[in-house]
DNA sequence: CAATTTAATCGTATTATTGCAATAATAGAA
DNA sequence: TTCTATTATTGCAATAATACGATTAAATTG
């Protein structure tokens, strides 16, 4: 149905999702490595710096926002994008405990 | 367009952005986890441990083998699924990096 | 105010994803 | 071989995601 059921699902696991839908994209991936290698808050030249349309770029930050990993404020006719370091950390916080699950050793199969 | 445009993007941005996607349902965060709890590998049992039906998470299977998350020995009627560790610290290193990446220590916006 | 600049939203087309019922495929058991 | 058990595939239908042109909104400038 092209929806996710969310019922049955834990409240983590449905966030982990969340969060991973958010980085994929090309696009999210590249604005997020973009933000966070130039120092100073950026704001429209992510449209240069990405092979996409404005309306599109504009569409990718808002999902962006959407899960907290990015902000985004207003200088006058310019918006200023940064990434939101307190939920950066937690994300990789949340990421990292998923990835840190213990593994079996052996591979067994 | 419903497609991602891959052209203007570099290989390890399309690559995180390809393996968020995998990791981009509850259900696959789910057997993933399931996966790595249990201590052996298991088959079918998935199916009773989430709440889709058998074809759906056939397909989620499929999705997780196609990034090499997992792996699927066939045994018998049964398959057994598993945890491919190899790839899964690869994977864990890529997004590892991503996140390290320096964040700007003040919040600029 | 009019013109300009920048970002967001709208409208639309296209493709992808999700889900399940039905069916097929495969291997072992009777 | 026939039956059973288990997993994969197919075939829809519904919804989500992606992209871009056109437009709108808001602030600044002249």
């Amino acid at each position: 149905m092209g929806t996710s059921k969310t019922e049955g699902f834990t409240a983590q696991q449905l966030e982990l999702a969340r969060i991973a839908r958010a980085l994929a994209h090309p696009a999210r991936v590249a604005i997020l490595q973009y933000l966070a290698r130039v120092n100073a808050c950026i704001g429209g030249e992510i449209v240069d710096a990405l092979p996409l349309a404005q309306p599109t770029i504009s569409r990718h930050l808002k999902e962006l926002k959407a899960v907290g990993l990015i902000k985004g404020q207003i200088e006058g006719v310019r918006v200023n994008y940064c990434i939101d370091r307190e939920r950066w950390e937690e994300v990789q916080a949340l990421l990292g405990g998923f990835f840190n699950t213990s593994v079996n050793e052996q591979d067994c199969c």
